[in-house]
DNA sequence: CGTAGAGTTGACTTTTGTCAAAATCCGTGG
DNA sequence: CCACGGATTTTGACAAAAGTCAACTCTACG
């Protein structure tokens, strides 16, 4: 089966039509000819487990199509999202430590088309494709700075500016509709969850941010814009 | 110059008598030919600033002797203690992203007797190394996975359960000397950093600790024991 | 001795989270 | 079309947690 998938790469070409895919964005587009990625698709209905916490690795997923979130669990009522994922993202990648189960869950937010990419077939192919390893390599570190200017963002910011940079992450993420919004529908818990704090106080916080001017609101789930 | 340090490469052996190299704990003992590191030694005294956040990354340091921290500065008077470092760990290695300049600031907390490896060497050695690229990656997915628990630590976690959570990390990482203490000197400040709170809390949690009989403290900067 | 600096303590304030009630929205079935 | 039940949103009151500030103490060192 291992095999079967090996012959793949014997295919050559990565034939990805995403503009932002993963591998596509590493330059590896022309010559990647470890990785077909797009063979094993599979579906994700809004609100459904991708991959579990604590569930053994079994691989990775590039997202085809869909918004998930990547979220660690506390206790059984808290969570907190470490980062949203769209189109060319890859996600349960934080799974190749040494490791043998996924530190955190990805959930769908919409329904997601994604392409599992067995975790077996990865690490022989990060063995021969050694471009790839390397920009695997510094796309962690690009993270791990992210993961720890958030940390320290956590540690010192007062709320109301975690949750005004949650919402300028969020729009950067998923750019900006012609009217002026950010181009995704997200329920006030999971920015919550995303920013640290509670569902109320990102309430409260927006609401003076639209008395304030600062951001526009639209639906009941909604759209925001951080304006300049 | 750089020249200079490749006919190193072909020198063979990674000399290291570090038990607990960072090049060696990848077991590339035997064959790393790209790298000797041990040859430009540099010296820190205590409270010296090995790299400084913000400023251009020349390259990284292998620790060959004392102990430094890692830190992320907010505003002008606090900071948050990403990591220490001690013998055999390498620092400043956060800036080997896309980003020209270190994220973070590395400074002694004892004098500190450091090997650098000059960071375009460093990159080139990467491009002809392949296992070295491939356990460097590894190494950033796991301090991923630990940067992102930490953060969902400060998020979630109360006060008293983070200090709890710095004092045992420390502990851990600095080992127990013979009469049960921490194997390392260091000030509330530095673990009110650590733990993403203030000295003053700190300072009344272990005191409360200590009455618990939970830890004991000894000297004024201390060595710390968390019983079972 | 005297002084600087760190350690210690207590009182107080602020921030943020918690809880519950009231208001609103929404779908469903009569 | 309307009434109802449940869920979600909104609001307010309150409590708890943690940070701030300032005073006091102790020690090391000149």
């Amino acid at each position: 089966m291992l095999k079967g998938r090996f012959d793949l790469m014997k295919k050559g070409k990565h034939n990805c039509d995403l503009k932002s895919c993963f591998f596509c964005k590493l330059s590896l587009k022309e010559w990647l000819p470890a990785i077909d990625v797009h063979r094993q698709m599979q579906q994700f209905k809004k609100g459904e487990l991708i991959f579990t916490e604590g569930e053994e690795v079994k691989g990775m997923y590039v997202i085809y199509d869909g918004i998930a979130k990547v979220h660690k669990k506390w206790g059984d009522d808290k969570e907190l999202i470490v980062r949203f994922a769209q189109k060319g993202d890859i996600i349960g990648h934080r799974g190749l430590g040494n490791d043998i189960v996924y530190p955190v869950s990805g959930t769908a937010l919409e329904a997601v088309t994604a392409c599992f990419i067995d975790l077996q077939f990865f690490k022989s192919s990060l063995k021969v494709n050694h471009e790839l390893t390397y920009q695997l390599m510094l796309f962690f570190a690009e993270e791990l700075q992210e993961s720890e200017k958030k940390m320290r963002n956590m540690a010192h910011m007062p709320v109301r500016d975690r949750v005004i940079n949650a919402l300028e992450k969020i729009q950067e993420k998923f750019g900006t509709t012609d009217d002026g919004f950010a181009n995704i529908t997200i329920t006030k818990q999971d920015i919550a969850n995303f920013a640290g704090t509670t569902y109320e106080t990102v309430f409260r916080v927006m609401n003076e941010l639209v008395e304030e001017g600062m951001i526009k609101v639209s639906g009941k789930t909604f759209g925001i814009i951080v304006l300049r």
